[in-house]
DNA sequence: ACAACATACAACTGATTGGTTGTACGTTGG
DNA sequence: CCAACGTACAACCAATCAGTTGTATGTTGT
């Protein structure tokens, strides 16, 4: 299996890179619709409103469960709160409150050039 | 200009979206760097790193400034929070706090159909 | 039973993406 | 001065993406 972090990362920011797919996880936060239901407010087929959900469904942003011949999709908070957490490891960075940064970008390589004055070691 | 907040979006969640990225960002957020010593840490040339700091930049996460012969990109916090603000509206919508959601997803066509059980009007 | 509906999926297309190489141009150090 | 450096940009390529149409399969209501 591929899937850590930064496989992850890319899933959440990739489905979220699409304002169809974000229209669509707004309206599944809000509440269970199913494909067709979604389908009927975009300008665009059956499809490929299908493959959005799809796309959002492996990103882990949205879930389905069967119901009859529907398929209902709901919102995963969760998962949109791991993305907050990504974030927020970006900001704690710029904060510079971690400061143990080389380890957290360890691949080294680091140490080739000290444009950036390392604080503290 | 086309710039509407959608397409805001589009560029922050799709900047996002490249691990290559995502790493830049880290380290730029960290502190400052020019081009050519981000390259250093990559696997690819230094053309290809170039155009991530593009990319990057175009979304407004990071921002240049010339030193000489070099360009020392830093990281824009204020558009990190920009991103966290468009995950905590989804929050919000989940929340169910906003009852306005015909309001914000307005399209003309949110009442085709009424699965979703609105509560309260 | 069966027509209409909801979904799934494959195959195709044009546009975009992430990478490459090559060229050009300003800046700097010796 | 000029060679090496840092940057910018164009042209190209393979892969992915967002959309399409078409076909197949299961479900429902009458």
């Amino acid at each position: 299996m591929i899937d850590d972090a930064e496989d992850r990362a890319d899933a959440f920011f990739h489905a979220l890179a699409d304002r169809t797919r974000r229209d669509i996880l707004r309206r599944v936060l809000a509440g269970e619709h199913s494909v067709s239901a979604l389908a009927r407010h975009y300008p665009m087929s059956f499809a490929a409103v299908q493959k959005h959900v799809a796309v959002l469904e492996r990103a882990g942003l949205v879930s389905k469960r069967r119901q009859g011949r529907e398929q209902l999709a709901s919102g995963e908070v969760g998962a949109v709160r791991s993305v907050t957490a990504l974030l927020a490891e970006l900001e704690e960075i710029w904060r510079g409150r971690i400061d143990r940064i080389d380890d957290l970008l360890a691949d080294g390589t680091t140490e080739t050039t000290d444009t950036t004055p390392k604080k503290e070691h």
